[in-house]
DNA sequence: CATGAATGAGTATTCATTCAT
DNA sequence: TATGAATGAATACTCATTCAT
């Protein structure tokens, strides 16, 4: 009797998120060239043939991990965040705080990130969690409550940060985390 | 007029401090399993097998690169700095004028603190920047001049904001640079 | 009514058709090497696991066709053929009607021939149709109107040719095909 | 010291020169899925690898080796041929000689050969030898020396017949070959 | 029986390293 | 020394075969 076709594409289903989720921390840890397949597949817990039955090739499953960064960073939530009705200071420190807890809490948050900011460094990708961000410092400079200068490079200095302890999370089980207010003062004016 | 085998030699420290020194860049940016000894010679502008004479092996001479990326980092310096009998507010702004100089004029300055750094993530190489810097910071919370909080801390934040714009400089020429007054306010109390 | 037992007999049976008759030619195009499991279940319309009931293994399945080859080439009619009380000319123009027939209307003759063929070049397959064919040459060169020349070199140059214009009828729907007078000119004697 | 360019530039050919003449009868006789890389280099003589400096895949080289296998076959000759000035009979029998005298003695001739029909069986490459042939056929018909029948039928039909004792050369070392005779005698009036 | 996802041995391709020139 | 063609071990990828459903 034939397997149920709604059952074969769960189980496919089920199968290419398994690689990709498992996939996309050992990519973030070892890049593209230090990424060997006959490796990956042991760390997923499937064999080296599978992989290809999901991907055409290595660099294949490279851009779809590379592909869905931003997403696994969570891109909604902060877009949401910079829409509230809320001072500006509020936002950094929300948005902080959940930047903070994710890092700690969730490798996969941390792999996305890194991802996503080597994905940018590359030229690639978009580079849509900076502006959001830009917008809220724009705010809170007209409220006086994020130090001046250009609201780029400010912005492109906070998700660098972001970016840094995603990548020591990745590479160290040191406990040794910026927390959510030394994150938050890179915007915020003291006092 | 020198003898020939003193011209030798000469020649010999020439080929391979250009080695070293392009490779230095090439290994910054895509790390050691990205870089092909095919492409790193096409880069050089020398034959593979010369590589060869001078390096027992790629990983010999990715040793090597990382063994001296301190030295380009300029450690000595910066020892030198932290001695002086100034104020550490001083020191910082020193320092941070210094690095962010040497960042931005200097391509191997910057090659050799990510590739610094990147050991230092994989939990090699001696972490005497940071040390250094730690003395300074808690000299600077004695004199009530850095924002308290964890030395080490701290100073794992500076050098990682460091590490961020020596990789973005690699990758990007890209004008938007942090300060000096930027950098050093990750340490400095406001006012 | 037939009891259950019988009907799966009979499915078995139609399936096991439907995958050596689909397979004949398949594997007549692309030979045995060029033949993947994976596409030619597809050109069947079944799973691959499907042929593993049937068949132990590619080779056997490719075995089994080829032992099957020469019956789809119609060796019995030849014999037949071959026995009766005519002359050797008319012979000759009767195969070579049959055998024009066959290779136009029927692509599984056309493959079977193929395989046939090949086999014999491999040196494998018993050579069953040129025997036969020697004994009418032989016959046909006593009576006068077969042309002179070593039997078994004749009787090749003939199988030859029908397994040239097999493998055209394979590869294109090209109407350019040889006609029974042009194959019996191989034999006969010109007038 | 370094090699010469000249020198540098006379091996690389004479390797190429030497795969591609190795890789036509081995592909010839073992067509493209049935030639493995590890095994063809081992009946070249030369490592893997070597293979790919000269060639980008085993589908490249194979490219390569289709396309020069009508200069192998040797067109320039038989255009020579077709433009002298003398009976078609001859032209057809000289044609005829030549043919089975490179059959005999030369592998790699019965292997460009195979390929070159194999490429026109596959609706590639130019049918140029086809083209030729007929032109003589017409010619032989006018002087009442070539037997009727349409041309391109009768031209088929004899490069069928080279191609068949062609690959029966690539498999077999049976002595048992067409005459130059024999093969005139496709396209000649007996007497 | 039939299915097609999963397997892993086998094959193609790459790349650090060697060596004759 | 310097070169770059050649090597072959390591790595990417394919495909005949298996097996849970």
């Amino acid at each position: 009797m034939p397997k149920s076709q709604e059952r074969c594409q769960e189980i496919r289903e089920e199968t290419k998120n398994l690689i990709v989720k498992k996939s996309v921390l050992y990519f973030a840890k070892n890049g593209f060239a230090g990424t060997k397949i006959s490796e990956l597949s042991k760390h997923i817990g499937i064999a080296q043939g599978t992989i290809y039955i999901y991907f055409k090739s290595k660099e294949d499953l490279y851009a779809e991990i590379f592909s869905i960064s931003d997403k696994i960073a969570g891109n909604d939530k902060l877009n949401m965040l910079a829409g509230l009705p809320v001072p500006a200071a509020q936002k950094v420190k929300k948005m902080s705080d959940y930047l903070i807890k994710c890092l700690n809490d969730d490798e996969m948050f941390s792999a996305g990130i890194a991802l996503y900011t080597q994905r940018l460094l590359e030229g690639e990708g978009d580079p849509s969690f900076y502006r959001t961000t830009e917008k809220i410092i724009r705010q809170g400079q007209k409220e006086g409550s994020i130090i001046s200068g250009n609201a780029r490079k400010l912005s492109e200095f906070y998700w660098g940060v972001v970016y840094l302890y995603a990548v020591k999370r990745l590479y160290t089980s040191d406990s040794v985390m910026i927390s959510s207010k030394d994150l938050s003062r890179i915007l915020l004016e003291d006092k």
